[in-house]
DNA sequence: AAAAAAAGTTTACGCGCGTAAAAAAAAGAT
DNA sequence: ATCTTTTTTTTACGCGCGTAAACTTTTTTT
């Protein structure tokens, strides 16, 4: 700020008297350069307050450093979290993350794909809207961009996928509840737009059947991300409907219990394990505000640090091996039973 | 993808029987060109899959299309709400929006500025960490860039502050909960970081003294964004000091109140205005989950629509009036009272 | 149909930086 | 002090597009 204003790489290569290839050089990888002449760079740089365009770098780079992040659903804390964690580890590792949600629309993923592409992205973390996805400009999409998909799988898509084991989540809440009081009911949307949806529910099947015990799906009806809402009103129907078959219930996801429980509380029905309750209700996901709930809930935790951790370590090892990997890697990280007051 | 892939826009030109500039022209603005010849020219996209190097055009231009919008704590639902709906508004407009998060972390908020400057952004929206922030970094950020701030207000930086009106919150819930029982004490954290907060409690004392009432203000300890654990355990040793000179709380914010809900149902309390309740608990911030919790929230509800609708407005405005307003303005909606169960 | 206005074409240059090649300088080794 | 290795400088070109100027073509006006 001694001098008027430095414009570009060439002015401030004069006033720190060091040649522009070697200022390049320098921007691109600060330990490259002699120790001396790093130190005359940055002593500049301190008085100069000059920083490269980074339109300019891209444009001749054929691999930039972004990286994209794209969720589904950002307003949602659960995805707020992961792009918190996610987006730390990129930063810490020298790349600039870049966040994008979908915000549940089919079309606005499909554009921000469109504009990732654009972005010449180093690779990208995708969690995928799912079931809606268009999968023909997801595929498209993963032939040109190095990308890993996280929490929703799309078979065969990105070079990799991580992931919670939904098989893992939904054995120990079914096996826990039926140890400890009458086997669960499973309660789910009927259409649910994330894939992991059907795996719970098929899981939850198949763990009823080795246990010899009948089950029971409701499925509620509701469009959208508003799933408290529609956890809400589908647990008003389901009550108002009665002569339910068991006093416990599963819900496929944290949301959809944290509207069941708001619906049971304004029926005055008391839901957790001390005896005297009406309900017992337990859920998977472990959602941020599960701790909070009344009563606080009980759920299947995904292994959130595993998960954005691996996600983040698989991409670094997809962008340093070219972009491709020799298989397609699926890891599944296993959940962890969260015992709380609701069940 | 008839021919190969067109690589750039003298190709794309080439196929299209157009000049280059006159495509330049026209995704600089698909209306300057003569209806047949956007056409052909779409005709040609349609088979050829090319778009412009975002880079490149980046470069030249002297106002990108780019629009940064930076929040605090992204993983706090209210707002991943206003970044949604913000987000949305400017894709509506033609701008490529950017979203960052702060995570609560200063030293972020300073590098997001840093890297947001040389994106060239043709406006930002800025909701600052508040009482943290670096000022100094944000003042600087203000001179260079043409912004808007919004949620918390920093005096005189930005071109404008679009916000909410803490007085109408208070006013209101303080004369709610006052007309209808009890008068409230104040719930809040010892050293908030949101600037908010402090105008907040200085509208709840100065209605108490309107009203004639002795005020009494709660300060619990406790620091970072984990509100709601905050709450909770405020919530538990305010409680176990026991003696509380009025059986009305009202918290500060809505994601306390989650908290301190918690707590209550904890120790069994019954919360609501029924009779036969132990407490009342009101709040401000109409938080999206406020209308779940057990029992569903009293709370103050942010002008949601108007505060994003504007703060775009305002941004456009800005951007369209080459960066500077005759003077700063502040705008402040006020707050619509939701009466829920809690109180 | 002629004149005026609007839109498109040609030509040319510049943006800020990456990067390659050859030459020069500095640092380290003998 | 000389030779070798490493680093920096010089020089030069290219990336893909914005944009200005002068000219030509098409459309609109009267």
């Amino acid at each position: 700020m001694r001098q008027r204003t430095i414009r570009n790489m060439e002015e401030f290569a004069a006033v720190s008297g060091i040649s522009r290839p070697t200022i390049s050089k320098y921007f691109n990888d600060p330990g490259s350069v002699r120790a001396s002449t790093r130190a005359r760079i940055e002593s500049a740089l301190e008085q100069h307050e000059y920083r490269p365009n980074i339109f300019a770098m891209n444009q001749n780079r054929r691999l930039t450093k972004n990286i994209g992040i794209v969720v589904p659903y950002l307003a949602d804390p659960f995805f707020g979290e992961i792009a918190r964690v996610i987006e730390r580890r990129c930063i810490a590792e020298g790349y600039s993350p870049t966040l994008f949600s979908s915000h549940g629309d089919i079309e606005l993923e499909v554009e921000i794909l469109d504009a990732l592409r654009s972005m010449k992205p180093a690779g990208v973390l995708l969690a995928p809207l799912g079931r809606a996805s268009d999968k023909r400009a997801i595929e498209n999409f993963c032939k040109h961009v190095p990308t890993v998909l996280f929490d929703s799988n799309i078979d065969g898509m990105g070079e990799a996928f991580i992931g919670s084991d939904n098989y893992s989540f939904v054995s120990q809440t079914v096996e826990y509840l039926t140890r400890t009081g009458e086997p669960p009911l499973f309660f789910e949307m009927r259409n649910p737009a994330n894939p992991n949806a059907n795996k719970r529910r098929s899981a939850y099947l198949q763990m009823m059947d080795r246990l010899g015990l009948e089950p029971t799906v409701i499925k509620i009806d509701g469009e959208g991300w508003q799933f408290e809402e529609i956890g809400k009103q589908g647990a008003h129907a389901l009550l108002d409907a009665g002569n339910l078959p068991t006093n416990t219930i599963l819900c496929s996801n944290d949301r959809l219990a944290i509207g069941f429980l708001s619906a049971a509380f304004e029926r005055g029905l008391k839901v957790g394990r001390q005896p005297g309750c009406d309900l017992r209700l337990a859920s998977h996901d472990d959602h941020p505000f599960a701790r909070f709930t009344c009563p606080a809930l009980t759920t299947a935790a995904h292994d959130y640090d595993n998960v954005s951790d691996r996600s983040v370590e698989t991409l670094f090892q997809l962008i340093e091996s070219g972009g491709h990997l020799p298989e397609r890697q699926e890891t599944l990280f296993a959940a962890r039973l969260i015992m709380r007051d609701s069940a």
